[in-house]
DNA sequence: GTCTATAGGTGGATAGAC
DNA sequence: GTCTATCCACCTATAGAC
């Protein structure tokens, strides 16, 4: 393959920081056209519609975190440690002042065409449905809790600006889920 | 007082709806002059700048909800039943399709003025405070993840318009703060 | 307090040269 | 693939009549 698809990914890029720092409604091509230094209309070529670009970017997001989700799963470690890797998957997010994509989407997310939409629920499902065969009830209810502390953690604490609020929340969290894990260090 | 002040309420409350649905950049001037049934500009006659009304929005917002835990504070309940009380007060917002409008604007909050910034902090502050000296042991981490599961709940539950799953997962919360609650009923 | 008219800017998007 | 030039719709906001 000799196409280069490398301005094709630093789109991806500044849209993704766009998207995750501002908001969907919040960034225009012009935007993108001054990180990524080529001109607003250059970005019709390899993005026709700002639905397309936005499209690509969550597909990205989903399947970077899907990968990272199957490399977890080759660890030998209990449940709770997974849990804890689980999170630092957010906390990551969170230490570059971005909150999660679909997070910041989905607060939008009737603003958007409807093939986004979609893209953004099979996020949040499939981090329902692997979580609920992580934890030991097996239960969606539980796993959709999980996620909208950690979801909800991450709004609050980059609100504020105060990261640490993450940490201490997921340490609070974890300690519900499994009270005799108080012996657990999370950083 | 003979100054109505009607139009004014009547445009708070579109902002508000809209905010709440849609983000705050992702409405306008026209959208609200459709909404109250006035002219373009006659909006820039109480509120001079799009700021100005995100602002009175998020003070009203912030004052009734304040207002709301007075109420609860009055009543002779357990703290238990008053955090199924406070539950319901988010369960209220999400019941009309909306998420809370502060989580709405934390979201895009670094694409706002600091004035308006300030105020959604302010929100969240006045409810870890509230919720903190609600809780057993008075941490302010354990009512930073109530919050957080609270208002990622509503993000959740709003965008897969699945409002039961927001129930489920206050049940859950519910039961993690108090594993012997589990005869309450939280409909 | 609400209106018409309009300014000045920016949004996403297209045409066509190179 | 990237550019210049340009379109039209929409944005927030102002001036001034009623």
């Amino acid at each position: 393959m000799t196409i280069s698809t490398d301005t094709k990914d630093k789109l991806l890029d500044a849209a993704q920081l766009m998207i995750q720092t501002r908001g969907y409604n919040a960034f225009s091509y012009a935007d993108l056209a001054k990180i990524v230094k080529i001109r607003k209309p250059s970005i019709h070529y390899h993005y026709p519609a700002k639905v397309d670009l936005g499209i690509a970017v969550t597909r990205r997001y989903r399947d970077n975190f899907l990968h990272c989700l199957t490399e977890i799963d080759k660890l030998q470690s209990s449940w709770l440690d997974k849990l804890y890797d689980y999170a630092n998957l957010y906390k990551e997010v969170l230490s570059v002042n971005r909150i999660c994509l679909c997070a910041a989407l989905a607060t939008d997310i009737h603003t958007l065409p409807r093939k986004l939409q979609t893209e953004i629920r099979s996020f949040f499902n499939d981090n329902v449905d692997w979580l609920t065969s992580l934890i030991p009830n097996k239960r969606k209810e539980t796993a959709r809790m999980i996620i909208s502390t950690l979801q909800g953690g991450m709004i609050l604490a980059k609100s504020h600006n105060e990261i640490d609020w993450f940490t201490a929340i997921v340490q609070e969290l974890i300690a519900k889920l499994s009270p005799t894990a108080n012996g657990h260090t999370y950083k």
